[in-house]
DNA sequence: AGCACGGTATGATAAATGTCATATCATGAC
DNA sequence: GTCATGATATGACATTTATCATACCGTGCT
């Protein structure tokens, strides 16, 4: 990854804009961090120390909680700016939540106590902060009462509809999710997700190939997506 | 109302102490709203424009959002500093849930165009006015999946063992939610409130005088509510 | 090649939850 | 006081969803 500034092409960029003088906008710059991670691997772990603030991006990750029995809940899905290290960062000692890679991605991760000083003597920066984090929380809280209160049909159409129109802007595209996590983000099991899909098929709503979904009848998917 | 900083004894102002000099204290101080609500009363409501940052000094509050179709989630119940209009404030032009009294209320508003400046000159504001966003928010999100989780009687367990130790701080307590909200807040039917909670009373886990509830067997609540 | 394993798939069945009908009770309007 | 209304309550039943069993398939490992 090169240095020096490779920040000027970085959509986070946007943020300080306008709300740090050149000589600020060096220095984040320098103190910043690049990791790469493969499809799978953990990026953040919950109950552990929260040390950076993390953002990715590309790629795309899903956030979520473990059980001590192990079942797994996934919180969200996040692409790229929808801030990662969004939840706890600024109100906690540790991460309340996990964080792994869906695709191959790059996280950009900044020193969280010079960032806290910097939002200190910089209001600005601050707020813009503070406007996405709230946003970011926003979305989670209003996409779960959405898919709470919708049938199996409801929320496996949504989900498809979510990876559709906000993710891959395709009607046909590669599940990054297998159909357990499916499961663990929408509430239902595994076994129903399947089904659910299975019946979609049948429909003609969907054609899948294994992990390739290629949505067919959108107009019905859409529907049932707000209906069901 | 009494003017001229009553805000000493205002709980909120541990946010703004060591943020703010005694001048802008002051000048907070005297923009200021207090409002009264009576149980029932709308306090904010959804699809109207942001104009305030209104937070509870007393009293207890549901946040809800409505369907078309008449129907409402709630979305977290709200008592004095948790920071009642925390979710849209800083990155939203509308409300985009409603808020109506439990109980008689009183807020307290700052208009936000000032606290917005206020924020933008003062970064110790900003970042605490953040975390205490970041808080709130957390723990919807984090209340929600845990509700999730669970099973009707599960549900109802934890809501009531959420009375009993964030609120009311007794075994014994009226509630401030109908059935029909209870339900709406657990993601469940009316009725199946009511039959869990005739089964805790036949079970010997409750004894319910209408709206009063008193928590016979803590113990064994407290285990349904954390393995149900 | 052969094997183990996790993911996908489907059916049968059980359990959980929702729906509908009905009744009682408390409360406020008149 | 009477009436209307909404909240509480309960039962019978239907539907939805989960659980369990089983099978197949693909992938990585040896």
């Amino acid at each position: 990854m090169d240095e020096k500034c490779s920040c000027d092409n970085c959509e986070l960029k946007e943020l300080f804009v306008d709300s740090l003088e050149e000589e600020h906008m060096e220095a984040v710059c320098s103190s910043k961090k690049e990791k790469e991670y493969s499809v799978g691997e953990v990026i953040l772990k919950e109950r552990t120390q929260i040390r950076e603030f993390t953002y990715l991006k590309s790629g795309l990750v899903k956030l979520f909680r473990s059980d001590p029995s192990g079942s797994e809940q996934i919180i969200t899905i996040a692409k790229p700016m929808d801030y990662v290290s969004l939840l706890s960062v600024f109100s906690n000692d540790e991460y309340n939540y996990s964080v792994t890679a869906l695709e191959d991605s790059v996280t950009c991760n900044l020193n969280l106590e010079n960032l806290r000083r910097m939002m200190h003597e910089n209001g600005g920066l601050a707020l813009s902060l503070l406007q996405k984090m709230s946003k970011a929380a926003d979305r989670i809280i209003l996409d779960t009462l959405e898919i709470r209160k919708k049938h199996l049909r409801g929320r496996v159409a949504y989900l498809l509809l979510y990876f559709s129109d906000n993710v891959y802007f395709s009607s046909e595209f590669d599940l990054p999710l297998t159909r357990k996590e499916m499961a663990e983000y929408v509430g239902m099991t595994t076994e129903n997700v399947i089904r659910t899909l299975s019946e979609f098929r049948k429909d003609g709503i969907l054609k899948i190939y294994g992990k390739t979904i290629q949505i067919v009848n959108q107009e019905l998917l859409r529907s049932i997506s707000e209906f069901g």
